[in-house]
DNA sequence: TTGATTCTTGACTGGTTCGTCCATAACGCT
DNA sequence: AGCGTTATGGACGAACCAGTCAAGAATCAA
């Protein structure tokens, strides 16, 4: 019935998280999303309504896959529970450190910069945090079925505590610290877990 | 010889400050920072410079008063080592819950918007990261001397471990964790410290 | 008082940016 | 092919903002 798009919405939306991860929100120019994407700015406002609504779509879409991250590298059976948690708590500070333009997470930036004055983006942050402290969570409970942290120990602490060390990681990459340090960090943290005597 | 200012220095900075922090540097305008300290733009250019000087100044002030008060809460005998070092970690989460505005720290939010592109600000975060890091890690040789903290244990890496745990409490209290999560962490965090059986 | 010097004020400039509009193009249904 | 519908893209409008500038004000030394 109607003209068909030319463009491929998924790799705009891509595009634009490039430059709004890069730049931030306020110093990335929707001309430059349009020339970086080949869009005239017309299509771009068709299709996605402004810069806030494109920015909220961009941000949706990241925390997604970031959750949808650590539940492919958390969930699993109890016996695999303590290494898939040792694996995400080492794969978070090793990406830390391999971003070394330092752009850090663009949840953490865009909350940073947008979450005390855009209630939508506050929001998908604390859903975001929330989910992966239940899958923090969860691993911890099942690493506790399994005999590997101690049974007496409150999986939902220890599960704030990591996330509180995983987001601390992400935020002393962005200050500069060595992957080295990093690293630390990550063997530090699971190596004063309680655990179990064998 | 020459007509002196009319306004103190120290108070616009100060002014300044309460704008980049809840506004961001980018959305801030120099004219908020005229209206708010009631001085015009031409005064403000002239003392400052400009925006980016401005901010550099304010950025620079934040950083230092952020160590001193830890070095104010971390320095004294080893006898009161691990007690100055619990009262720090539970402060850091007390004050985080009490910023219900959730602007967090301006270092780490002025880190996230600007350190990727502005070498200034990057360097003064790391060297205001790095002076948190060894005043954690004198406290923690304290306890170690006191008999607080095993002595096996490597100080530094206690040290960047607690350091990524405050900043994690920080990122958190951001994403809205409510003040008892915080907590929390700060108690679990103390706890799972390899303590002297004594 | 006079004059040299620095501060103050706010209007102005030049550039930038969000968002709109419209003429045109592309598609599928009939 | 003709038509209705939606996409395109670039020009345009309006607002905004960093930084400048010039005219006047305040101070003190001589």
């Amino acid at each position: 019935m109607a003209r068909p798009r030319k463009f491929d919405e998924q790799q705009v939306l891509d595009t634009a998280r490039e430059r709004f991860w890069s730049g931030g929100y306020a110093a990335t120019r929707m001309e430059d999303i349009a020339e970086a994407t080949g869009l005239g700015k017309g299509s771009l406002y068709g299709a996605f309504g402004g810069k806030q609504e494109l920015f909220h779509r961009v941000f949706d879409a990241y925390c997604t896959s970031v959750v949808d991250a650590a539940s492919r590298q958390l969930r699993g059976t109890d016996a695999d529970a303590y290494a898939r948690l040792s694996a995400h708590v080492y794969a978070v500070a090793a990406a830390t450190a391999a971003d070394t333009a330092h752009r850090g997470c663009l949840l953490a930036k865009g909350a940073a910069e947008l979450a005390e004055h855009d209630e939508t983006v506050a929001k998908r942050a604390r859903a975001a945090i929330e989910a992966l402290q239940a899958l923090l969570e969860d691993d911890i409970a099942a690493c506790q079925r399994n005999g590997d942290i101690a049974a007496d120990a409150d999986p939902g602490k220890l599960a704030v505590l990591v996330l509180a060390v995983l987001r601390g990681i992400e935020a002393l990459g962005k200050a500069g610290a060595s992957e080295e340090t990093l690293t630390d960090i990550a063997r530090t943290a699971l190596a004063v877990l309680p655990r179990t005597a064998h």
